[in-house]
DNA sequence: CTAGGAACATAAAACGTTTTATACAATGGG
DNA sequence: CCCATTGTATAAAACGTTTTATGTTCCTAG
């Protein structure tokens, strides 16, 4: 409980025989003393293991050096861990390893206008929130406290705010309606989460776009997200009650490999009658019978964009633009027809 | 950069016409004001929307409400995220999870003995090691500090602490090398990482006390477990130069599919051979051909038994005992001669 | 009528820093 | 010889809380 007693600044000073306000000059390169007292307070210090206490140097605002980051897909999922869903080994953990090697300790913070948050999470130096709905309470509490902050995909609501990063979510969207066009799909439906998120909705968007250009009448369908793979194999009813499309595009991995076990139960061969993609790779697309084919993520690139947008926004300088990392589709047997 | 000017106790008194000290006891529940008073001031913080400040509060060793996370095989691999290792999105991501259930928000920090550390990482309530190495340097940090902690595993240099939990790697591995010796095999051989942390340690104990109840020559191969998969294969040469094994009990997932792999290679069938296990379940594993027997974690269990042991840890209370929790193991292909 | 408690409330100290304002000595120009 | 300047160093205020010590007021017993 008791913490052990820690070399103080007071107890530096005494030992250096200066003021306290000399070592905190020295140890942090301020004020006006010689070159001489410096490096002798900075060697005495060094001695007697000296670190200053964050949380008094916090208190004047100085930064702590660590960040929050807010899942806001899991915050509405209700559980922090889903087997089986990739956002944890994929942008968490590529988020996580980027932000340690910039020296910025990564915090995962629960929905942050819930009941019982941790004391600390409103003195980190920025935020990183993650698939922010629209008009997110979240985001909308960062703002009012004037807490940096950075958000994965953008608001539509608030289209003056840049300070985003993301996959090219309907650039994704549009690779795939090409391919399933290739292989001769001419209509082909969009399987989404109910999440008001910025994939959902761009997804949706671009994939409503491409239907109006091509002629054809777009039919989505909409799945909770955490209903996972039973959902998928549910939401197959409600397609082919409205007539038998010839692609199905599943947003989530778990949603495609319900969808096409669906499929596949009614009779239907995959992709001989039906072709199918989703949108997030995950161990579930790749190791469907057939696997699936999938938009392969770019956490990297999103997270090293993530990141020097908050640091950008932590040092005062506002971002006056988002940015966009491309992503790669991965051809699989579940939407290939040619050899 | 300024932050936004927050509500401070002292608004809140001028508010309430009363005095600091009120509403500090009024929200903490302490000193002898009266139960109207008390309600009095709880209402206007409430409707001014005060929240105490961490860091002023944290000054007066008041608990965070976060603790730190290291973990040492990341920290020894020199990099954050590794692509097809389990750890992220296992232990971490249930840990993570696990912790945020409990009101804790888990911060992963960096190794403690480096340069350049978050400034937050020696406030934090308490700390996790995972992986720690024998007589680890963070934990020797941590214990100077008098910062509560944990470990996954035991400090074999350090009986006389307790507070530890971890799988119970001395048992997976007896497990396996029975179901070795049920199909039939006589003499495994053990490919382990070269990190010094209790799973390999204990492992390969358990591994040379088998082989000498049994009456088989051990033969330990060690492998960095930066290596990967094509460590794994380089091993298979060392391996058979030294007598063709009739099964390999590799600890990590990739070394196991890098062994497999390699030994199909030099024309050995698996599991007709050689059998082939892993001590570390992983997409590798489930997806080799064939696929490689594995012993599952039990990440739940484990980390239910370190936020148990660190949150007591942290009340004052001394943990008196480690907590292991069982694995399961699951055979597969490759390690199955009957049908 | 007063001493001694309750019951309630507050002033002031403390936490460990950083920052601001001030002090002192030495130097140099007039 | 005085004033302004420069180079050093420090005292004290500030950060926003919690905690400790100190008052009040009011009641009750003697």
């Amino acid at each position: 409980m008791a913490r052990a007693q820690q070399v103080k600044i007071r107890d530096v000073a005494q030992a250096a025989g200066v003021s306290i306000t000399a070592v905190s000059h020295a140890l942090n390169g301020k004020g006006t003393l010689s070159e001489a007292t410096r490096e002798r307070i900075k060697a005495v210090a060094e001695r007697m293991g000296y670190q200053a206490d964050a949380l008094a140097r916090g208190l004047r605002r100085a930064p702590l050096g660590a960040i929050g980051i807010v899942v806001r897909s899991l915050d509405s999922l209700g559980e922090y861990y889903v087997p089986g869903v990739d956002v944890f080994q994929r942008t968490l953990g590529v988020l996580s390893a980027k932000a340690l090697e910039r020296g910025l300790a990564p915090m995962l913070v629960p929905d942050l206008t819930g009941r019982s948050i941790p004391m600390i999470s409103f003195m980190l130096d920025g935020y990183i929130v993650l698939n922010p709905h629209r008009n997110d309470p979240v985001v909308e509490l960062l703002r009012n406290r004037g807490i940096p902050y950075v958000t994965q995909g953008a608001d539509p609501q608030r289209p003056e705010f840049q300070a985003w990063a993301s996959e090219d979510d309907a650039a994704s969207c549009r690779t795939v309606l090409e391919h399933f066009a290739a292989e001769g799909a001419r209509r082909p439906v969009l399987v989404a989460g109910t999440d008001q998120n910025a994939w959902n909705l761009d997804s949706e968007a671009a994939y409503r776009a491409w239907c109006d250009e091509h002629g054809a009448e777009p039919r989505v369908y909409r799945v909770p997200e955490g209903a996972g793979v039973q959902g998928g194999i549910d939401a197959v009813g409600r397609i082919l009650a409205e007539g038998r499309p010839d692609a199905v595009y599943a947003l989530t991995g778990r949603h495609a490999a319900g969808v096409q076990s669906g499929l596949q139960s009614t009779g239907l061969d995959v992709p001989a009658d039906v072709l199918v993609a989703t949108g997030s790779d995950s161990e579930h697309a790749r190791h469907s019978r057939p696997p699936i084919s999938a938009i392969q993520f770019n956490p990297e690139a999103t997270c090293n964009d993530l990141l020097d947008l908050l640091e950008q926004s932590i040092a005062g300088e506002p971002a006056v633009a988002h940015r966009r990392a491309a992503t790669r589709f991965r051809p699989r047997s579940s939407s290939r027809r040619s050899g």
